[in-house]
DNA sequence: TATTGTTATACTCTATAACTATA
DNA sequence: TATAGTTATAGAGTATAACAATA
């Protein structure tokens, strides 16, 4: 046998010993597979995660800073614009400069956004239900949400 | 009061009730905060995760081709060139020629890799503490280990 | 023909700094 | 001076196609 190739070459079997405590890359792993579901799901309609969390935020509260929706979802000020942008251009959500303040802008859903929202629906539902299916039924779902929202603020 | 400026502004409470069932959201909003901590802990010795958990699982694992240990990272192996040169390049890893087959490469970590992963335990073991103390103790990160792993084959 | 590693490329996501207009 | 939104930019991460060497 030349030296080079290892015994253990092409066994199949790989240790994952030293990665079993890692939650990080458990979260990776597990974050990108229900990312690339939900993709897939959405392809037709053409919208991404951040584009469905954000016009689901504003259509649930009307009228929000957009400072406000940025930081509640985690986002950068700066990386919300693009989104907006691309949610006002197509007609789904609009910005209303405050009269009070002229620097603020309040976000709204349109009405074109509600029924935009309405009809993706069912991929959503469909989209989760695959997830809650995977993790083994509502409470293992809940108990994940709970475990989840620990790790952050 | 100005009519564009809507009642609730300024409460300071937003409504989530539309996303409290959205695994995805959950997840990247955690996996962020976990990452973010990652790098905040790591910034001194600049190593990312990615560069971590291959370096790592090549240490416990010598000999394995490098397209195994990227498809068991779930890394395609495009991107994984850059990882390993990275690593090559700061003498942390090698790559050995298969002498049966001269297309395959097989990985090893160097002396260096293995002196550089045990400096690094200290910091690694605060990371991951402090994911399981916000996270609850040890039996919720295994249960959340256990849910994560669901989630992806 | 098929496979391994590689290059090139594009697109998304995230982060930071600096600008503008307002306050 | 500080704040809200914006612009520009840079750096990761990810995905796909195509190529060279080898099987």
């Amino acid at each position: 046998m030349p030296k080079n190739d290892p015994p253990m070459s092409g066994s199949g079997l790989i240790d994952f010993t030293m990665l079993a405590g890692a939650v990080g890359y458990r979260l990776r792993r597990a974050q990108l597979a229900v990312h690339q579901h939900f993709i897939e799901s959405f392809a037709e309609v053409g919208i991404t995660p951040a584009d469905l969390v954000v016009l689901t935020l504003i259509e649930g509260n009307p009228g929000l800073k957009q400072s406000e929706v940025a930081e509640a979802l985690g986002i950068q000020r700066a990386n919300f614009v693009a989104i907006i942008d691309g949610l006002e251009r197509r007609g789904l959500a609009e910005r209303r400069k405050s009269e009070k303040d002229r620097r603020v802008q309040f976000l709204f859903s349109t009405e074109a956004g509600r029924k935009f929202l309405k009809d993706l629906m069912p991929i959503w539902r469909r989209h989760e239900a695959r997830q809650v299916e995977r993790l083994g039924g509502p409470d293992a779902r809940d108990q994940l949400i709970a475990l989840l929202d620990r790790l952050y603020d």
